[in-house]
DNA sequence: CTGTTAGCGCGTTCAC
DNA sequence: GTGAACGCGCTAACAG
C-alpha cells in the first residue's frame, strides 16, 4: 500500500487526463492528436486548450508499442568517440536520419569486444529500428544475430564478416597504395609503415595497399619497417622512433590513421630528420606543421549520411532481405607543404 | 484483412511466444527473465532452453512502460559534435551514464534554436528520463518546460536562465582573466580579444575575464581590438588580420575559444609577426605549432562526466524538485612553447 | 461525429 | 509453483 511519492504536477499527464478534463472520450483526444478531420472543430478547439492548459504531450514509446511500428531510435555504435573521425561520422548519421524522423543512441565501446556485444543487445531489446555500427572485431556474431533477428544493419568503415549486411566503405587499399606510390614517385625506397593492430579491416587493407605499391615498385616489403598495434599517438611516436633509429631508417613513413601519422610527426620533428610522411585520414592543423606531409583524405560526414541512408532505405522499405548494397567512399591525396596545401 | 507482411522469422519473439512453445504460462516466464526463485528449475530450464533457441530478447520498451520506471534513455542535446569539446563532453556523459544503466539520446542543434526546441521537445514526448543540454541561446523556455514537466534537466557548460536546474559550468572569468594576466605580465599593452558571438555566455564570461584583467593593470578595453561573432577558423582568421592591420596593433591577442585561437594562429603565421598568442580550449598539436601558445586548458570529459553524475543523482532519487546544484570545473593555464610544453 | 471494445508486450496482484 | 485477470498509454476496428 505503498503511497504515490509523486507529487500531482510531477507525472506527465496522459491521454486520459486530457480526455477527462476535456470531457470527451479518450478517442477523441487521440484523433485530435492525429488531425482527423473527423472531429467536430467545436470539440477539437476544446481538447487543444486542454492540451496546452496541460502541457500534455503524446508519449511516444507507447504509441510505437500500440502501432507495432518502429521506436523511431537508431543505435549507432561507435569504438571512439573522441576521434573526430567518428565524431564526423555520427554527425553525418543523424543529419540524414533526422530528415526521416529518427534519432540515434549513441553507444561508445572503446574497441571492446565485450562492450560492443552487450551495446548491441541492450539497442535489439530497446527495438531500436536499425542498427549503424563500426564493428571493433571480426567477430560479429551479436550483430549477425540483431540482423537475423530483423533489425537492419549498416556497417560503417569496416565490412560485415560472416554475414550479410549493407556497409559504406572508405577505399582503403586505393588510398594507401597511391599514398605509397607518391612516396616513390617521389624517390624514396626505404618506406616504412605504422599502422593500428593488424586486426582491424582497414588496417588490414591499407597495408595491402602499401605493400602492393611497393612490390609493382620491385621492392619487396621489409618486415623491420612495419610496426603495428598502435592506437594512441604516444606509442604511435615511439614506435616511429624506432624506425628512425635503426642503422638503415627509412626515408619516409606511411601511417594508416591520423594516430599514427600524428605519433610519426612528432617523432620525426625530435629526430630532426627529413624523413618523408604520408598517412591516411586528415585532420585539423595538417597544413600547419611546418612539414610536407602527404595525406589520404575522405569526406567522413559523407561516410556517416550514406550510413544513414542505406539504413533509413532499409527500415522505410522494410526490405530486410533484398540483396545488400555496398558504396565505396573515394579518398583524395592531398599535398600540405610549408607553406599552403594542393589538392591532387 | 490485410496480412501480416513480416515473414515468420521476421518480427521479434514475443514473451507469449516463448510461453507456448515452452507449454507454460506467459507469467512464468515473465518470473524466469526477472529470476524469481519461485519456479521449479525444471521449469525453469525449460524456458530458458527454448528463449536460447527463439532468441528471446524482453521488450525493454513495453516493460518500462508497464513499470511505470523509466525509458533508461536519456536525451543529450549538443550544438556541435563535430567540435572535440562536445565530442569528449558526450563521451564523458555517456561513460557515467552506461555506469548507471542509461543510454544516451544525442541530437545535434548546431547551435539553431529551433532545432533545439523540437529536439528537447521530441526527447520529452519519447519519455527519456533527463537531459543534459548545452543550450545554445538563453531562450530556454522550452527546457523550462521540460523541468516543470519533472524531466531532469542539467546545463552543460552555460547556466540556466529564467528556470531552476543543475548546472556544470567551466570557470570562464577566472580562465580568460589569468590567462589576459600573463599577457600582460609578459609586458604586453595592447591586447586584442576575438571570440563567438556575444550572445554566448561563456564568451560573455570570457570578455569580461579579459576586460577585469586589463582593468585592474589601469588599461581599458579598447573597442577596437575586440572582434567577436566569429565560429569558424575562416572568419576568425580574418578577425584576426583585421587587427593586425591595424595602424597601431595588438602585440597580443586572446582567443575565447580554440577556433578562434586556431584562426588567429593562421592569421598571425601568414602575417609573420611575433604577436604573442593566448587562447581558450586546449586543442591537439597546439604544441606543434612552432609558436609560444598560452592555452586556458580544462577537462571536458570531466564536465560530461559531472554532469552525467548531476543527472544519475536526479534520476535515482527522484528529486526532482530539490535544491539546485552547480559545479564549476577549475581552468589550468598551461605554456606551449617552440619546444616541448609545461604545465603551469 | 463520437464512444466502446480490444489489445500492442509486459508485470503485478491475487487466486489456485 | 503456477496461472488468470487487469492495466501501463495509446489506437484500429467497429459500433452508434
Amino acid at each position: 500500500m505503498m503511497a504515490d511519492t509523486r507529487g500531482p504536477r510531477d507525472a506527465q499527464p496522459t491521454l486520459r487526463d486530457v480526455a477527462e478534463r476535456a470531457e470527451v472520450s479518450a478517442m477523441t483526444v487521440s484523433r485530435v492528436l492525429r488531425d482527423d478531420p473527423k472531429v467536430a472543430p467545436a470539440t477539437a478547439a476544446r481538447v487543444r486548450t486542454v492540451i496546452a492548459e496541460l502541457g500534455y504531450r503524446r508519449n511516444e514509446m507507447a504509441r510505437s508499442l500500440r502501432l507495432g511500428s518502429g521506436t523511431g531510435l537508431v543505435g549507432l555504435v561507435v569504438t571512439n568517440l573522441a576521434n573526430p573521425f567518428y565524431s564526423r561520422l555520427a554527425l553525418g548519421v543523424d543529419s540524414v536520419l533526422a530528415q526521416h524522423g529518427l534519432k540515434s543512441v549513441i553507444g561508445n565501446t572503446g574497441q571492446d569486444l565485450d562492450s560492443e556485444r552487450s551495446l548491441v543487445q541492450d539497442l535489439v531489446a530497446r527495438r531500436v529500428d536499425g542498427i549503424i555500427a563500426v564493428p571493433a572485431d571480426a567477430d560479429q556474431r551479436h550483430l549477425a544475430a540483431a540482423a537475423a533477428e530483423g533489425v537492419p544493419v549498416v556497417l560503417a568503415s569496416r565490412p560485415p564478416s560472416d554475414f550479410a549486411a549493407d556497409c559504406v566503405l572508405v577505399d582503403d587499399y586505393g588510398g594507401a597504395r597511391s599514398a605509397t606510390e607518391r612516396l616513390l614517385a617521389a624517390g624514396h625506397r626505404r618506406i616504412g609503415f605504422l599502422g593500428s593492430p593488424p586486426t582491424v579491416y582497414t588496417s588490414i587493407e591499407r597495408l595491402r595497399g602499401y605493400a602492393d605499391a611497393l612490390a609493382d615498385a620491385g621492392i619487396g616489403a621489409e618486415p623491420a619497417y612495419i610496426r603495428q598495434g598502435q592506437q594512441q599517438t604516444g606509442e604511435a611516436a615511439r614506435a616511429a622512433s624506432e624506425l628512425l633509429d635503426l642503422p638503415e631508417p627509412p626515408t619516409a613513413l606511411f601511417c594508416s590513421n591520423n594516430r599514427n601519422t600524428i605519433g610519426a610527426f612528432r617523432a620525426i620533428r625530435r629526430a630532426g630528420t627529413t624523413t618523408a610522411l604520408a598517412g591516411f585520414d586528415d585532420f585539423e592543423l595538417a597544413d600547419a606543421l611546418g612539414l610536407p606531409l602527404t595525406i589520404v583524405a575522405y569526406d567522413s560526414d559523407e561516410l556517416g549520411r550514406e550510413a544513414g541512408r542505406l539504413l533509413a532505405t532499409r527500415i522505410r522499405d522494410g526490405s530486410v532481405r533484398s540483396a545488400t548494397r555496398r558504396t565505396v567512399v573515394p579518398t583524395t591525396l592531398v599535398h600540405y607543404g610549408t607553406s599552403g596545401s594542393t589538392a591532387h
